[in-house]
DNA sequence: ATGCAAATTGCAACCGATTGCAATATTTTT
DNA sequence: AAAAATATTGCAATCGGTTGCAATTTGCAT
């Protein structure tokens, strides 16, 4: 209620004699100011209750110390674990973050995109939409110098930089672990094949039929945007699929939560009857019964790389444009629901 | 990489042969501006690519337009939602926010409250950690005049502003259910009871048991702090009893789903012979067989309102001090978990 | 045409921190 | 002890928008 007055420097400055500019530089231990100097400003500054004032600052700096982020979905596990990863570097950088979510809509990331250019933040970390097909509405960014870095939902034709997991190499081995299992009618659910993700999953599910000298076949593919109903559906398409697939590779661990949860209730037997790959290693996977074989797929440790590439491009200690692409590393965790035969020993298990 | 110049109100000002001071109130639209004017600026503005700069905004105007936000948890269904509804309201009335997360414990939180503290925000909306026991990191705030509301995790004491659920009704519903469900040996896991949530629950188990005639047992309280590790070791104490309880109301879906788990693996059989209800209706309560008896606690809404009472404070059209406590809404849902009779006719389903 | 109220616009002083350069103080060297 | 070198500190402009008050213009009645 009583609104006391802020102290800023200029208060300390003439308490203790001396000018703002020696206050200012001593508050940020600046090596031109005499040690003793400097213990009485920040004394006194911590006896005032001294703030600084960001504003000040960052108009005459011209700098917001401000990182946007963009995602596409903030309810998942893994985005916020990313999110968990990404704001410990930034706030041990010093860095606030401006996060907006797109809810899967170009639309919406274009106007997140538009509000954080006006924010003037100094970096862009960003997750595509759905329905994204340009970089377009991140072009301000790039026109003004302010870096951009993408991850999981990328372009990987840009130049832009970005940090991503080998998806082909993640789709090969989920679908090469479900052929080892002796399935030969693999079924594969996934999204929008234009984000990057669903595209490289499939090839890779591809790659592995092939290699197994299964045919590809259109109707095994199963593309929908993942929320409970249309897993449900999906799940329904597998039934009514004759002969019964003996496999599913699910590009995502709810979704695969779901289609197990509406096959047991057609008395499906699972793994015995399909075995089942996710995608992501949520929590969810040691819930569902029976516990879901899936891709670990490190979300903090992602944010982490994000945000680290960024703030030391923001800090000039290293040009993320130079290191354009980062892969990290992503492991099948094989569990109860596709497991028909022994562990093979080149997989992790957890 | 090209650093163009940005434009000022000085810019526009002086290409139109005007002051910057009618720059300026043409921006945001001032009543004493001839609209001849105010097109002719506006029209520029857009035409140069003008984005006001709120650092100088800000400084001069001593308002942030920032809101902090103080979570204990990130990673639960019901704080994303709740986040999600904050963000719904608070952009539109156009504030930025800024997230914290204390992970539950009180050193953060406090740390997180200077953060917001230095950062200058506009008000405060927070949940606190287990083990906070006082409200002074939150001083600091209330001497300067700004508003902090709290909302799920409070200080019910307090004369804070607060959204909350009445969570000794829904503690009473839940245990009531398993009672009319012929549970008589009903365990209650719940979580630190300095929270208001916990006890508030504890006292509503309490009561249902004395209305039934049934004697509330020590024992039969397990306090933990709902992760999975604990989750489990609060089943094996379950199974450990003798005779084994029949019922469980669990203070948390997530550690819920867990103790099912590891209840169904030492062959127990649920709802047959342990009924079970948790508390907040995450997706998890769907995934879990037999899905999961819990009660409904609106995240969204609750963010909404809390956010809704913040802001019309911040813009002076209400005062959240003076509606000190806001109620919402909860709800017992009935599935399969706990249901052993036929569904009550006073409860809902979904 | 003159006077006065109302409508517009401009002046200038903020807001608080930063920083290049100049000025002063302190040490070191000769 | 004077000169030179180094260490400290201060001056003053700057960042861009806001706002109370004054100045100017316009509109309208007399």
């Amino acid at each position: 209620m009583s609104k006391e007055k802020e102290i800023t420097i200029y208060d300390i400055a003439s308490q203790l004699g001396l000018s703002a500019a020696t206050v200012s530089r001593a508050l940020k231990d600046h090596p031109a100011i005499n040690k003793h100097t400097k213990k009485k400003i920040t004394d006194l500054a911590t006896k005032l209750g001294y703030r600084s004032n960001t504003f000040a600052s960052n108009l005459r700096k011209q700098k917001t110390n401000t990182i946007g982020v963009i995602f596409h979905e903030l309810r998942s596990q893994f985005m916020v674990a990313v999110l968990a990863g990404i704001e410990k570097i930034t706030t041990e950088a010093n860095y606030d973050l401006i996060i907006g979510h797109s809810s899967e809509t170009y639309e919406k990331e274009a106007a997140n995109a538009r509000n954080l250019f006006h924010k003037r933040v100094d970096g862009i970390i960003a997750s595509l939409a759905f329905d994204t097909e340009d970089l377009n509405h991140f072009a301000p960014f790039v026109q003004k110098g302010i870096p951009v870095i993408f991850f999981d939902r990328v372009f990987e034709n840009s130049d832009g930089a970005k940090v991503i997991i080998n998806n082909r190499k993640a789709g090969y081995e989920a679908t090469k672990h479900l052929v080892e299992q002796g399935c030969k009618r693999i079924v594969h659910v996934t999204a929008n094949l234009k984000r990057n993700v669903y595209a490289e999953r499939l090839a890779g599910y591809k790659q592995a039929l092939t290699e197994a000298g299964i045919k590809f076949k259109e109707k095994y593919l199963i593309i929908n945007d993942l929320t409970e109903k249309a897993s449900v559906e999906a799940a329904k398409k597998v039934l009514a699929m004759s002969p019964l697939p003996d496999g599913i590779f699910v590009t995502n661990d709810f979704c695969a939560a779901v289609i197990i949860q509406t096959l047991k209730e057609a008395k499906i037997n699972i793994p015995e009857d399909i075995a089942i790959v996710g995608f992501n290693n949520d929590v969810i996977c040691k819930i569902i019964e029976p516990k879901l074989t899936t891709i670990n797929y490190p979300g903090t440790e992602i944010g982490e790389i994000v945000a680290r590439s960024l703030v030391s491009h923001l800090q000039g200690n290293a040009n993320m444009h130079l290191t354009n692409t980062i892969i990290i590393k992503s492991e099948l965790i094989v569990r109860a629901s596709s497991l028909r035969k022994k562990l093979p020993k080149n997989t992790s298990k957890k």
